[in-house]
DNA sequence: GACTTTGCGTGGCGCCTCGTCAACTTCGCG
DNA sequence: CGCGAAGTTGACGAGGCGCCACGCAAAGTC
């Protein structure tokens, strides 16, 4: 994001009922209730916490929190009605404590995209070395992300709420590295002879194509079924890359 | 969008060099350099100019002026590095005047998407019509999509200049109602047997993701070739919806 | 344990953009 | 030509942004 020097703020009049608070200086720190999450103490699911100084603790901890309460505010006003203000208040932190973690919303935003990303690559990683050809390899992958999915559902439902307009989709560096390791194997395939020479990239690109899509639907539907949800991206793109066509 | 009280303003410490505008009232309208775009003068490509009165006239030429200007501007600097007032200056309007075209810069996003669509839609219906099975809407349906991708790649290259990070989509009316109805030209079929009883939502969701990031992908390719495209999609989808689950 | 250093939380501030609206200009029409 | 409607203008109040001087508490030193 290079150097940022504003936030998003498209704010929903909605937010202009309750009595504004506009002469309130920023936060006055009584009102027990803003205190909901105390400044320092273990937020819940904190990581890794054997063994470390006070300072490391905190730094984690409210980091932690940032992120939790960002992925609760989103949800509640849309990406695009969140300000900084109202991700920090939630947390019982200074405003300026944000930005000793986050140079913008954006950049929470990224980590919490991320911080998935994160979390699948290894899976795909391993449903890769584990399989024994590109038939299998996309069968897992498929089951991999349409499960992962579910798991993290919240994260991904966080834009459907309300009078959110967009669906954003970041390319964060650990995202366009996923990316590019499936077409990786991709290619890998191909020069096995696993694979006939199409166009690894068009592949690579319907093959997400074909996940996010459908994953999105799923994720709206009342029942979650992953399992028929990849079976159904799974046959998909089996079948039709028999008919693809070669690169000369 | 419903109400909105704000636009975006990520805005990028690049634009920090040249002499600060803060003292500036406004846009002091002196300044020739501004006046670039003449305030009313039909802008290039306008449509329908014929037997208009002249505040008719110079109320399509604004929005159009406000339009490219939009366009020029998140090319230059990304969506959301763009203010209103961004886009607003290019045309030597004044900031006021973009509110009675537009409520927002997300307005305007939509406008452009919309714009989008409202072009591409009726060539899909055609191409169903002229259609007689399954098969050939798909081929249709995608040379008419890659097709319509290079003619307005502008539009659509927009989005990744520079720093940003953001892919947006917005879920307009109008590019629902599109979705919509490419579900319901599958479900037609499968009531007609031409097609066998799939998840028609699913397989919607795999026709446009395939086609979008394909899309994507030959955007940024050198040579745009849309009938490469066109093919990679169509063999993929044609061959692929042979093995589908069936929908109890 | 006392004393220094370092890290970082705090919150007020100046800057900037937003969206509005009263005043003004232009157009259409009789 | 003159009047009302339509549209434009730009200054303004509101409020979010990101910064930074300040102070406190944890870590480091003897």
């Amino acid at each position: 994001m290079g150097d940022v020097k504003g936030g998003v703020s498209i704010r929903q009049s909605v937010r202009g009922d309750g009595p504004r608070m506009s002469d309130v200086k920023e936060m006055p720190s009584r009102s027990p209730l803003i205190k909901a999450m105390p400044k320092h103490e273990p937020a819940a699911g904190a990581p890794d916490t054997r063994a470390k100084g006070k300072r490391e603790l905190t730094k984690l901890n409210n980091r932690e929190a940032i992120l939790n309460s960002a992925r609760e505010v989103f949800a509640e006003l849309g990406y695009g009605a969140t300000t900084v203000r109202d991700v920090i208040r939630k947390t019982g932190l200074a405003s300026g404590t944000f930005y000793n973690y986050f140079k913008s919303k954006e950049e929470v935003f990224e980590a919490i995209m991320d911080d998935g990303m994160r979390r699948i690559r290894p899976r795909l990683k391993a449903d890769r070395i584990r399989s024994r050809n590109f038939e299998e390899f996309i069968r897992n992958a498929y089951a991999t992300y349409f499960d992962y999915l579910v798991s993290d559902r919240h994260t991904f439902q966080m834009m459907r709420g309300n009078q959110t307009w967009f669906r954003v989709r970041m390319d964060t560096p650990e995202i366009l590295a996923g990316l590019e390791e499936i077409k990786e194997y991709i290619e890998e395939d191909i020069r096995d002879g696993n694979l006939p020479p199409v166009d690894s990239e068009y592949l690579m690109a319907a093959v997400v194509g074909v996940a996010t899509e459908i994953g999105d639907r799923m994720i709206l539907r009342q029942k979650l079924d992953p399992k028929a949800a990849a079976e159904f991206a799974t046959s998909l793109i089996l079948k039709g890359f028999e008919a693809l066509p070669l690169k000369k």
